[in-house]
DNA sequence: AGCTATTCCGAAACCGCTTTCGGATGCAAG
DNA sequence: CTTGCATCCGAAAGCGGTTTCGGAATAGCT
């Protein structure tokens, strides 16, 4: 029961330590003789290398990190499951690690990040979600550690990064909505310190301006990632003088907690109010109406990072691996042509005024 | 830029490796003014122990590892970012790191669970979703490895365990739909390989006899975790010549894809038939209408699993980490007195029929 | 048979840190 | 001025593998 070592194996074989070890790695200085010899001796006595004096020996740490998101209201990371498990896969072809490494609340992420560098732990690192101008992403640049970004930040340059084009999925929609007649189209956000957020109130403007529609700062309203945060702003937009006919958000969980608020206020979503989200979980297809939503093409995500940090591993440049994916529409019941302003809505909307 | 290990440090103040070493750590024997001394260096030349030779030298892993349950659609395992958060926080505390680890699809999880213990990479095991009997559990349990379950198999006898009383919940919802005045009470499951899916038609069962209702096997169907799932159990068991007022679902999604059946059969949930589900997403808020639910006091799971595994590294007795927690019935309005056979159902039923 | 070229394996150093053990030093007591 | 005890620190032996280097044995050639 207890375990065999290198040292034992050697012993019962009657072979040095170091033959043992290199006909386990096959090498071609060992003949195929002993090398089947070794082996079958090996899994007759359970032989398992410890992999920490592998790592230490060989300098090769053979694992990876996933730096968990900060900001983390379960809520708002459903993908996070989805993510590790691509990434496991990918791990798993080569018997690769995975860690998942959380930043303290007593330090700072970007210390959390130093030690794991210098620890010697992991000779990777996938982080997700990078701020607009990320000191994360600055610091493993400068150390030339090989990582990966789930996402991206402003400047996208120098490093490897999968990301969806949230900038031009929001141009899209807005589009959308235009073509449908809409004039005011209101935006609910998130805090711009989140790249995500703001590129796609960047692509929410490009729209306006492609469809001619004049960009109006009382249409935006920026809150928390989550059903509430929706809701709120929600109703804020809606309680406007000039409320709008649209409501894009910046992701589905807000996106069903506008639905809600818009229900709430007696108006029917999708009808007087049209909603589109970003995401495409699946719980859109149980909302009330169906949330019409920018699908990622998230399938894959986690065994693509996972492939491209092993390539970078390897020596791969990072810039080469900077993949941009395509949101898409998926209509649903939320959105519709705008109503005409009609007596309910402008009643409704004295009563929450007065 | 280059790593300095204890070695450079050592250099760098005229001291023995040793000594540096056991004055990082903080042994007696090292007179506070050294002591002090090196700790400075230490950080002043930026250095990291290399976690690697640390764990080489002690011999413990300082690491634990997850298990990723097997039957994974993202849909099904949304806890899985709130567990991890929870675990990550316990081990945090202690410096010690996460793995999680993915059974691959080649070699069964029994496999990958001797490889992962045999490895010595962690000194201790979570687990998720075990099966009514489950063979990894026997393993560990004979193996004498510290480890502790989300959940708990059939047997729970000599092991550590965190679950939620299913039983207890569904027998308490059973009451609650009986005391509504429903008779007939249907029940969308999981395989009942799966523990939990059989703690919960037990509990069923259980209420069913303490009300005084006869067990109809017609009014159970099995299927998998996910909406779809539940949308073509809830449409098989509607359809059926004598239908039942309610519905008992073994999860959250199942039950939401159940709303969505009884609303494309021209009914409504809630008032036509009622539906209840387990588990207390959020999603559940949002739902048409709101969902009616069984709530896992979940919040904290992860934390606990991961106080309650050091304490067994530690040495502690696994039996005596055996915690059951209730979930909470809570309503929304997804649940109803049942509605008098109205021509409408019957017709319906009919329709379908022919 | 004599010599060089291969093939295969053993010996030993090393990876970076921990920990035991004993020696040196300083100080109080005898 | 010893003897006795703490107190501190240095030396060295691991932890369990990998990898370089060189030597022995075998094979290939003339």
């Amino acid at each position: 029961m207890a375990r065999v070592s290198l040292k034992d194996l050697a012993k019962h074989l009657g072979l040095a330590e170091g033959t043992v070890s290199r006909a386990m790695n096959n090498y071609p200085d060992i003949s195929m003789a002993t090398r089947e010899k070794v082996k079958k001796a090996a899994d007759a006595l359970g032989y398992r290398p410890n992999n920490t004096a592998r790592r230490l020996a060989t300098g090769r740490a053979e694992a990876v990190a996933y730096l968990m998101p900060t900001s983390h209201s379960a809520i708002s990371t459903p993908f996070v499951s989805q993510l590790l498990q691509g990434l496991g896969d990918a791990l798993a072809m080569r018997g690769w690690d995975l860690m998942v490494v959380q930043p303290q609340a007593a330090e700072d992420e970007l210390e959390t990040l130093r030690k794991l560098v210098a620890s010697g732990k992991v000779s990777g690192v996938v982080m997700s979600r990078p701020s607009k101008s990320d000191s994360r992403i600055e610091f493993l640049k400068k150390s030339g550690f090989p990582f990966i970004v789930h996402g991206r930040s402003r400047d996208a340059e120098g490093y490897a990064w999968y990301d969806v084009d949230g900038r031009q999925a929001f141009a899209d929609a807005v589009d959308h909505l235009a073509s449908l007649g809409h004039q005011r189209i209101g935006f609910i956000g998130a805090p711009s310190y989140l790249n995500f957020a703001q590129d796609r109130v960047d692509g929410y403007k490009d729209g306006l301006v492609a469809n001619g529609i004049t960009f109006d700062p009382d249409l935006i309203s920026v809150t928390e990632l989550t059903d509430e945060g929706g809701e709120r702003a929600a109703l804020d937009l809606l309680n406007d003088t000039a409320p709008p006919s649209a409501l894009l958000c910046v992701n589905d969980v807000q996106a069903i907690g506008a639905l809600s608020a818009i229900r709430n206020k007696g108006l029917v979503p999708g009808e007087d109010v049209s909603v589109i989200g970003y995401d495409g979980v699946w719980m859109g297809r149980h909302t009330n109406p169906p949330l019409t939503t920018l699908a990622q093409p998230q399938a894959h995500s986690g065994r693509q990072l996972g492939d491209m940090l092993l390539s970078i591993i390897d020596g791969g440049n990072p810039t080469d691996f900077q993949v941009l994916r395509r949101a898409e529409l998926v209509r649903r019941k939320s959105d519709g042509p705008p109503r005409a302003l009609t007596p309910k809505i402008q009643t409704n909307s004295r009563e929450e005024i007065s």
